[in-house]
DNA sequence: TAGATTTGACCTTT
DNA sequence: AAAGGTCAAATCTA
């Protein structure tokens, strides 16, 4: 991005997009709880508020602009010019990504599911199209089970902020809440085993994810024999049928056997997903059945605003004209 | 040996 | 100050 734009010009082209899109969401909540478009909007806020504190590091001179945040508390590291050594620069991006993460914890969308792991047979081989890491387990106050913390396996590599939490239920043991923060921009789906159809444009998979991870589950086990059910969020509004339908031929082109009960079937939040299709062993230890449902959780994932839908402008209506491709594109 | 997990310490939020 | 969340060194495992 050198070179390519003034950085004072960029951050304030960036700040005013970033209160535009502050003021959209609040009249997106003030509208009604439509999670997707609130949640589209939470992601382009955060990479505003990205863009403009990488913008703030990078800039080279001291800008007309309001005077910045800190950083960090240690003495400001010159930026009139003289060459910075490699060494504070890693101190200053690694001081800058721990307060950026400690933002996004309330900025990136949240939402809530549960599952519940019931049943007997193997646990062995399950798996999703995502693969996490498991990056800390803490004690929680009032809870009989320790919460699991959990990240994208790919954050380093490819950037993806996607976590999720899970937390045994004390009510019933063979419930999990799951809580997903951020969601997967590192295309892991492309690392699942070949389907049918699974290299379509993200956008077809994008509207109902949650129902394309549930097919995702029950594709690697269709042989299973166990249950996996799946709460979804109430806030979360899953468009139709027709959508479910469409990911069953995403990722089961030929199959004409429909496994799963669309949520507008069914008269309750109770949401019976891929009966018989996920095995766990009935004696599996806690650790174990945490780390099984972990995986499965993953299949119960919300819905995904990958990048295509992101810059779906249709969502935004003529309240937001952002392009991010102007911002980003060519100087980022 | 590389990648994943564990776990105590540290940081942020409330 | 307490609790939740994350980091990172030590350890484990394939």
């Amino acid at each position: 991005m050198e070179g390519a734009l003034d950085l004072s010009s960029l951050l304030r082209l960036l700040s005013q997009a970033e209160r535009q899109a502050g003021q959209l969401m609040a009249q997106v909540h003030a509208d009604g709880n439509q999670y997707r478009r609130t949640a589209l909007l939470q992601q382009i806020r955060s990479c505003l508020e990205d863009a403009i504190a990488t913008a703030k590091i990078m800039e080279p001179e001291p800008s007309n602009l309001p005077p910045q945040l800190p950083l960090s508390d240690s003495p400001p590291i010159s930026n009139s010019g003289s060459p910075r050594s490699e060494c504070s620069e890693r101190v200053l991006f690694k001081e800058h990504e721990r307060r950026e993460m400690c933002k996004k914890r309330k900025t990136l969308p949240k939402w809530a599911s549960r599952v519940c792991v019931a049943g007997g047979g193997l646990a062995e081989g399950l798996e999703d199209g995502y693969s996490w890491r498991k990056y800390g387990q803490k004690g929680i106050l009032g809870a009989r089970h320790p919460r699991g913390y959990y990240r994208c396996t790919h954050r380093n590599t490819a950037g993806c902020l996607a976590t999720k939490q899970v937390q045994r239920s004390d009510d019933d043991s063979c419930v999990f809440d799951i809580t997903y923060r951020g969601d997967h921009t590192c295309q892991q789906k492309l690392q699942a085993p070949p389907t049918p159809g699974a290299d379509e444009p993200a956008t077809s998979q994008s509207h109902d994810h949650h129902q394309a991870q549930v097919l995702n589950s029950s594709f690697f086990f269709p042989s299973s024999s166990a249950q996996i059910t799946s709460f979804p969020p109430q806030n979360l509004v899953f468009s139709s049928t027709a959508a479910v339908e469409d990911h069953h031929r995403n990722y089961y082109t030929g199959s004409s056997t429909p496994l799963f009960i669309s949520p507008a079937t069914s008269d309750s939040n109770y949401f019976p997903v891929a009966p018989s299709q996920v095995a766990v062993h009935p004696n599996a230890s806690e650790s174990e059945l945490t780390e099984i449902v972990s995986a499965a959780a993953s299949t119960t994932n919300s819905p995904r605003m990958d990048a295509n839908f992101m810059l779906d402008q249709a969502e935004f209506g003529p309240l937001f004209n952002f392009d991010p491709s102007n911002f980003f594109g060519s100087s980022f």
